[in-house]
DNA sequence: TCATAATATTGTGTAAACACAACAAAATGT
DNA sequence: ACATTTTGTTGTGTTTACACAATATTATGA
């Protein structure tokens, strides 16, 4: 499963699903499914939304749950942006 | 259209189509259909591979092409490697 | 040279990512 | 209170990302 922070940034940036979706070139409701996770976009799409937010993909999309915004903003520390990889290779499925 | 340079980092890992596919669960074809660019993965398939190579998703993968490895070697400040992002932020289709 | 591994090609099938439409519900602003 | 915007829901259709199989071609290595 693919978690996502597109609303978070997306009202961060006061923008409608609307405006978003015509920024990404898409349907304004596959921005609503994406954000409700119903499914998860291509990597082109994921590019496209990362540049919007002028932010690397990988803090917009993570395999793992990211951390609380406040969890984030308290202890930036332990709640890294970039979450560091697994000791060797496995991906976590 | 998305560039990306699965095939390079494979090959410098050492690994094999097999090999990669294993690593992120696909099947062995799958990659080789990326690598072709016949088709584009998803941002869970590409957030994967970037993590059994280590590296962003933006060094995989990107909305324009990749500099060559000589460019990028040579002349290391204009062909950055983490592409900045365009001045306001029109997506590029 | 021969065997084996790696890659390419083609085909069939399925699930999911999209587009688009219609309408309902909720929120926002005047 | 009303109008308008935003969001949610459901449905239908198309395309494409995948799985899997079979076989051909090309490389690699003993």
């Amino acid at each position: 499963m693919v978690q996502n922070r597109i609303a978070v940034f997306r009202v961060e940036k006061g923008l409608s699903r609307k405006d978003l979706a015509a920024a990404v070139n898409v349907n304004p409701q596959t921005i609503g499914f994406l954000e409700r996770g119903t499914y998860t976009p291509s990597v082109e799409l994921a590019l496209k939304l990362a540049a919007v937010f002028r932010v690397p993909v990988e803090a917009l999309f993570s395999l793992q749950s990211f951390p609380t915004l406040a969890s984030q903003l308290t202890h930036p520390i332990t709640a890294q942006k970039e979450q560091t990889h697994a000791r060797h290779e496995p991906v976590e499925r």
